[in-house]
DNA sequence: TGTATATATGATAATATCGTCATATATAAA
DNA sequence: TTTATATATGACGATATTATCATATATACA
């Protein structure tokens, strides 16, 4: 049971619920989660370390970009499957996602 | 995305889980979760105030108990019903609550 | 080397949460 | 009517959370 309380209460906000869900779409650095969040850097840098707290992500670093994803091995847990319905709902931020792939803003400012 | 935070908000609390939990077997008054659980009783009350607020339970008064249940409508919602898997760990507490039931507490002490 | 970018972290204040105690209310029993 | 039981609620202190600001660190580029 503290292991289920342990992800609820790391998903019990919207900032960090939202960059959960992003992350489940695939690896980002801060400053894309920035630019799709438009909320400010360290808000984020914070709710990612309570996110990797609770073994919900992980990064790693590539030029001077940290990349975090979704923890994999959680794939078979049942209350993070159950997010697959959250993320229907979630259309513009996807749309956000894929305009952030697409313009590639890493590569754009090089340094990788 | 609210009414998931809201959700993962209410449940993130280990006292409230436990109950919810319990809540989901069936309706329980406020003194049964006081046998079940051996917490206080002020302190179960404003558990359930919390999750009621988040509509996860509702109740209704018979005599001088107030039954407390897991609401209906969120049999479908996929978070709950990922709370499952949950209650296979829960034999302790499923053993206190078939117990209780057996011993029948609200009838011993008669009232309605 | 000096500068810009990406990110993490510590400090702080505002606010929220949690558990406990005391008390209020409602119902039923004696 | 007095008493006991079941429950809710308000106040309070302790602690936790959240957002923000300032700053530190690391990397890459000029």
């Amino acid at each position: 049971m503290k292991a289920t309380v342990k992800i609820f209460k790391a998903l019990s906000d919207e900032t960090r619920l939202h960059i959960y869900l992003l992350l489940l779409q695939g690896g980002l650095c801060v400053c894309e989660l920035e630019a799709i969040l438009k909320i400010e850097q360290s808000r984020i840098s914070h709710a990612l370390r309570i996110l990797k707290e609770a073994d919900l992500i992980s990064n790693y670093k590539t030029g001077k970009w940290n990349i975090y994803s979704a923890n994999q091995k959680l794939k078979n847990n049942k209350i993070i499957q159950s997010l697959e319905d959250e993320l229907k709902l979630f259309n513009q931020d996807l749309n956000n996602f894929k305009k952030c792939r697409k313009e590639n803003i890493r590569k754009k400012l090089k340094g990788n």
